[in-house]
DNA sequence: TAGTGGTCTAGACCACATT
DNA sequence: ATGTGGTCTAGACCACTAA
């Protein structure tokens, strides 16, 4: 026997089996109380190894018809999503902001319609750089609705970033998430040392307080960046 | 009182606290026992919502030290990577491939040292195109091991894609996946119905079995394409 | 209606990290 | 040495859903 606790080696036991093929693709696994006799376990301990495959995508439960392997197993990858100063820090290089423009302003249509701002809205607006070692690594442009979050309207942002300031300032609820690839405009091919139409990687994301807009965000990365996981 | 099962109230209750900063960040959230008592529940009831709140990134646990709200939440946000196919198909368009060129050869240099091939190795490379309702959509173009996959050698992917043969052959893999910005190469530009030189959104992925590289593969989606997610 | 997973409980022992 | 989370157990009842 090994050291792994009961459950998690009944999940690997099960997942062996599965990649084994016993239990082949979209066919029916024993009942929890079948498994619990067989591994002389709990059936709370085959439960969670069960469920457990489930969140991983491995095996789809319901009740009744029981649980089966998934005919085309969900993949799914997990991302980190860091502050950028981690991301650097972490990365064992000397971080530094430099803020670029800010300013109070009335939003552009496709930001009032993308945050659902009213009319009368205001936002502040921010563009800013975070270089890695002295090389630019993001570039920042972001927008701050200050019927969610008034005090951004003179909140200094010389010194310390919007990212941290709001992460201090405003729990969020949820967020959505988007990445892309983008043409580098001139404004970013400046900033980020490169030529204009390069392409670079770009991560969009609006946050939200309960159900308000709170920011949205345009994240560029320098020339050549790549996100990875495995899973 | 809600509908909710007791773990998912307290979870969500929990959440709030900290979301209303009653438990700031950083600080430390009272023991599983206290927590229980409070709620009137078990504490393994407790437990369960501890460690979901621990999954998701939203709190810490060490023994003895206690749990702790994170200082800076690890955002994470999972991402499903579906077969071209079903991302298509689900988009309510018809799916549609091409198989554009298809032979056996010898690894060049970057590939032998990405997937850690022996030096005798024979490799699949197959160039194919993903339509969506007639419009390109991906192009993909991928790298089988024949030592990992001796069957790939004589696969038709005339009419099936790679991908999908695949995936019946070998059905889990561990992988690496990951998301970078590209400049569309002449061929690219062709097949994608675009200009070269434009940025596209471009997906890596190298899979393995039992530690053995099987495929690499690298995923050019059309002009614009995006992924999201919300989180 | 019956079979399956979903959840809760009360209690127990263990593993780990700080003191 | 002690306090915390990590896990297991045996039993119970509930919720869903296919037959």
């Amino acid at each position: 026997m090994s050291t792994l606790s009961t459950y998690r080696e009944i999940k690997a036991d099960i997942l062996g089996r599965i990649q084994a093929q016993e239990w082949p693709l979209g066919s029916r696994l024993p009942a929890e109380t079948e498994l619990a006799a067989h591994y002389g376990s709990a059936r709370a301990t085959v439960s969670r190894a069960m469920r457990e495959l489930a969140d991983d995508g491995i095996v789809e439960r319901r009740r009744k018809t029981g649980t089966r392997v998934r005919l085309s197993p969900v993949r799914q990858a997990r991302f980190g999503i860091p502050i950028v100063r981690s991301e650097i820090e972490e990365a064992g290089a000397v971080y530094r902001y430099a803020l670029v423009r800010s300013q109070v302003v009335v939003p552009p249509d496709f930001l009032r319609a993308r945050m659902s701002l009213p009319e009368k809205a205001e936002v502040r607006h921010v563009v800013c750089m975070h270089f890695a070692d002295g090389n630019p690594y993001q570039f920042e442009d972001r927008w701050i609705s200050l019927l969610a979050v008034p005090d951004a309207r003179t909140a200094d942002f010389t010194e310390i970033s919007p990212n941290e300031w709001l992460v201090r300032q405003v729990p969020f609820t949820r967020a959505e998430i988007s990445f892309s690839a983008a043409d580098a405009t001139e404004q970013q091919a400046q900033h980020l040392d490169c030529n204009p139409g390069d392409a670079l990687f770009c991560i969009e994301r609006q946050t939200e307080w309960e159900t308000r807009a709170v920011t949205f965000v345009r994240m560029v990365y320098r020339r050549g960046h790549r996100m990875t996981t495995r899973y």
